[in-house]
DNA sequence: AACGTCACG
DNA sequence: ACGTACGTGACGTTA
């Protein structure tokens, strides 16, 4: 049998440890031991779940000459080790000489150079070998004998890396890590790699070219900023390459076969562990004496689970015919997508999986006929999955000039089922809606119990077949069926269609601010730096903080978790009571924000085409808003003139073409007027007057006409806090007045709108009898907070529960509205296209002479969307840009 | 990974 | 005597 040895990176684990634990646990004589605690823990976790034949720990000791002479300032800005961390290295090591585990280190070399090399070794000698570390650096080191264990949250939540699990988190083969670090670069490591070029560029460019050279040999043929930051920052890449690599070659002393665990002396072990007080874990690995000394050679007994015994595969001609059959059916066939393997350059084939429950069978067809199932699945099957958009994107590949065959409109919603969509509808806050989870929650079982990665495709498939009849039950006993199906399932097709048009970008745009910007933040920088006569990070806001509460000793308003806050309404006191250094700040982080966030990043994402495509997720916001996201359309810059710059970079993408807006006028409010029935509400809404200063003139007792600005703008506070659940204290600080003001204030909406307050009263009431706030068209909220003996978590939970229907319903109406307006389109000749929604407006794009027919399109549908005892307003408007359509 | 901050509705 | 306005996602820093 293979013997399998895992090598530990002590640095990197101890680390972990320290920062994971709280740094209560102390020895007898006071010196803390969370990190040694931590340490053995996760040791110990390790021993007992993978059964190591033997435990090998390595350390740094000083770094190698490579790294530091290719690139001086390596890991040079690290804040130096806390003491406390400082005085638990020589308890580690003498905890681990009183458990016989091996320890090694080299003078000049890190740990991550030893497990590099001892890995080599021991594949050498015909071991298994997993390599401990939460250090992504070691991924490189990944083959088919050499495993690395990573811990997840915590210290012994672990995640064990394969070549595939490597490919799957990271979207490149192991052999890519260290060109990926290369591009990437590494911030904590103080190793620079390519500006611009994060996680998901780099494992785009290596998927794309496949190495770093392959990449530099094509880079004069990338275009835009990344092609120039590419160009620019060559050397910068390939020293961090340099750097990333891990050497195999360390002259390390130490015989790999002859590693044992469970040599230890118990009592030397009892001893050692009593002086740290470590009784409990003194306990935990006396119970796994044994392990590793000739039991673990023993097979592990496994027993299945009653109701998971595999069910029949077919494959080939079979499985093509049995699906046609199902798909003939009325039950719910389980559709699972691998997560593809790359053909080529351009083409990613997936693998399918297709399960029905009446044939306790489950097809797998493979990605090369894929295509030819998926008119037949789609166009009659009952098709339930855990990602039905993802199935229309499969079914649905851009064309080759960059547009999309969108051929799934012969798509019925009636046919479709998404087992996430139907537990995001009954438990909206769930962590995860992925079929796994689902798997373990309603069917009582975990997907799978044994197999490999490739299995995984034909469990989800299988668990969707089962999770599908399951949850719709569920759904219609909760009342909420109808939400799915009328809302829910009908709008994946038109998020599908959205996702996949994209959103053109004029790069030139955002490149002709970036210079502009570059420029000017330097010299704030500088001047930062001059007035607080300190050199320090004015990106971190501790550094910050430490420059202007301490040295420069301006007065501290804010506290937050860890110390003082350097918040925009912290800078605003400041720079109002004369302090440069706020204003200055303040300035330096409208720039450096919309520099990092939109000008550098959003040329990056340029897709093929063109164009930006974001991802809309469905099953994020817990009110039922979507959200948006790699990246976020939802956030583009409005507010400022400098901002409204970078929304004017998102153009129609053909010449002749422009961009339309249309808005929701206070949906929110609107739905209040209605939920409510407050009659002076609905006035308010249909007198014509504009709202705020309508409202204004009701609760402080003044004709409209009498409304001053000031009268408007803390009419339209007040409004705004009614839609989040109202409090004295929050209206206080947004209005910037006293608490008590406040309250009157709050106190005389009341009493101008009596049926408001009622409403809310009788909102919170159901919500504690109930545990749910619900929206109009019945989508639930559970709030649980409100069962808290907490004063503020309940309070949170009762301005959930007055929030959740107003926001809520305006989303439900919104997703109604994209359906039809959907619909429409599709039922005329035009060739407007809709692309984004953010909240209460969407965008659309549209020859020029198609407006007028577009826009009484939109606002016909958007009106229409829910009878509401007020009008809907909708305000459409055309640009040549998004900036100009609003 | 968590935090602070800030972009949007 | 407490302490927050509701809902998101992304970035840079820090530990």
């Amino acid at each position: 049998m293979t013997r399998t040895i895992a090598i530990v990176d002590g640095n990197a684990m101890i680390h972990r440890a320290f920062h994971a634990l709280p740094p209560s646990m102390t020895a007898p004589d006071g010196r803390p031991t969370n990190a040694v605690f931590g340490l053995v823990s996760m040791l110990i976790k390790l021993v007992d779940e993978l059964r190591p034949d033997g435990v090998v720990v390595a350390w740094d000791k000083g770094k190698p000459a490579f790294r530091t002479e290719a690139l001086a300032q390596y890991k040079a800005h690290r804040p130096p080790t806390a003491q406390e961390l400082r005085d638990q290295f020589p308890m580690a090591k003498e905890v681990l000489d009183a458990l016989a585990v091996p320890q090694v280190e080299v003078e000049g070399w890190e740990a991550d150079d030893l497990l590099g090399t001892l890995a080599s070794r021991g594949t050498a000698a015909g071991l298994h070998v997993l390599l401990v570390t939460s250090d992504r650096d070691a991924l490189q080191l990944v083959n088919e004998t050499v495993h690395v264990v990573s811990t997840k949250k915590g210290i012994t939540d672990i995640k064990i890396y394969d070549p595939e699990g490597v490919k799957e988190r990271f979207g490149i083969r192991p052999d890519q890590i260290i060109d990926y670090l290369g591009l990437k670069g590494d911030t904590s490591d103080n190793i620079p790699g390519v500006p611009g070029v994060g996680e998901k560029t780099a494992a785009k460019l290596l998927d794309e070219y496949g190495t770093l050279d392959a990449v530099y040999e094509n880079a004069s043929g990338i275009k835009g900023k990344l092609g120039e930051n590419l160009r620019e920052h060559e050397q910068s890449a390939r020293i961090s390459r340099t750097v990333a690599t891990i050497s195999l070659e360390v002259p390390v002393d130490l015989d790999m076969s002859a590693v044992e665990w469970g040599g230890y002396d118990p009592h030397r072990l009892a001893e050692t562990f009593s002086k740290f007080r470590f009784t409990t874990l003194l306990d935990r690995v006396l119970a796994l004496a044994g392990a590793g000394t000739g039991e673990s050679d023993a097979p592990a007994v496994v027993t299945a689970h009653p109701e998971s015994v595999e069910w029949d595969r077919i494959a080939g001609a079979a499985a093509l015919d049995a699906v046609r059959e199902w798909a003939s059916g009325p039950s719910w066939i389980g559709v699972a997508l691998d997560d593809g393997t790359a053909d080529s350059l351009f083409a990613v084939r997936r693998d399918v999986a297709v399960a029905s429950a009446a044939h306790s069978r489950v097809a797998l067809i493979d990605g090369d006929h894929a295509e030819s199932i998926w008119a037949t699945l789609l166009g009659t099957g009952h098709v339930a999955s855990g990602d039905t958009k993802a199935l229309l994107h499969e079914l649905c590949p851009p064309l080759s000039d960059g547009r999309c065959d969108l051929s799934f409109d012969s798509v019925s919603p009636e046919r479709l089922f998404d087992c996430s969509l139907a537990s995001y509808l009954l438990e909206s806050h769930r962590s995860s809606f992925d079929v796994a989870a689902l798997s373990a929650d309603y069917l009582a079982r975990p997907l799978m119990d044994s197999g490999t990665e490739h299995d995984r495709v034909a469990f989800e498939a299988r668990a969707a077949a089962e999770l599908a009849p399951v949850l719709e039950e569920r759904l219609r006993a909760d009342g909420s069926l109808s939400v799915l199906k009328d809302i829910e399932i009908p709008l994946v097709p038109v998020l599908a269609r959205m996702e996949r048009a994209g959103v053109g970008l004029d790069i030139s745009v955002l490149t002709g601010l970036a210079e502009e910007t570059r420029g000017r933040i330097s010299t704030l920088r500088a001047e930062i730096l001059r007035e607080a006569d300190a050199d320090f990070n004015p990106d971190s806001p501790k550094q910050l903080a430490e420059v202007m509460f301490e040295k420069m000793g301006l007065p501290a308003s804010k506290k937050t978790k860890t110390g003082y806050s350097t918040d925009a309404s912290v800078l605003r006191d400041l720079a109002a009571a004369g302090h440069r250094i706020a204003q200055l700040v303040m300035e330096y982080r409208e720039l450096t924000k919309l520099q990092s966030t939109y000008i550098e990043a959003l040329p990056l994402l340029v897709a093929d085409d063109g164009r930006i495509h974001t991802t809309f997720n469905q099953t994020v916001a817990a009110t039922g808003r979507l959200s948006s996201s790699n990246p976020n359309l939802q956030n583009i810059p409005v507010r400022t003139e400098f901002g409204r710059r970078i929304r004017a970079a998102f153009v129609p993408g053909e010449p002749g073409w422009v961009m339309v807006g249309a808005d929701y006028s206070q949906i929110e409010l609107r739905v209040l007027a209605h939920l409510s029935g407050d009659t002076g509400l609905i006035e308010a809404f249909t007198s014509g007057e504009d709202f705020h200063a309508a409202t204004a003139a009701r609760v402080f007792g003044v004709p409209v006409d009498g409304v001053t600005t000031e009268y408007r703008s803390r009419a339209k506070a007040v409004n705004f806090g009614i839609v989040y659940g109202q409090s004295a204290h929050g209206l206080a600080d947004s209005l910037k007045i006293g608490h008590a003001e406040a309250q009157a204030m709050i106190d005389r909406y009341y009493a101008a709108y009596p049926g408001v307050r009622a409403y809310l009263d009788e909102t919170i009431a159901s919500a504690h009898r109930e545990g749910f706030a619900i929206t109009m068209f019945g989508r639930k909220r559970r709030i649980p907070e409100l069962a808290s003996r907490n004063y503020n978590m309940r309070s949170f939970g009762e301005r959930t529960a007055m929030n959740h229907p107003m926001q809520g319903t305006a989303a439900d109406i919104m997703k109604l509205a994209m359906i039809e307006v959907d619909r429409r389109l599709r039922l005329s000749d035009l060739r407007a296209r809709m692309l984004l929604q953010v909240h209460d407006e969407l965008v659309f794009e549209c020859p020029a002479h198609e407006v007028e027919e577009l826009s009484d399109l939109v606002r016909a549908a958007m009106s229409d969307a829910a009878e509401l005892s007020v009008p809907l307003d909708v305000d459409v408007s055309t640009g040549a840009n998004w900036a100009t359509a609003k």
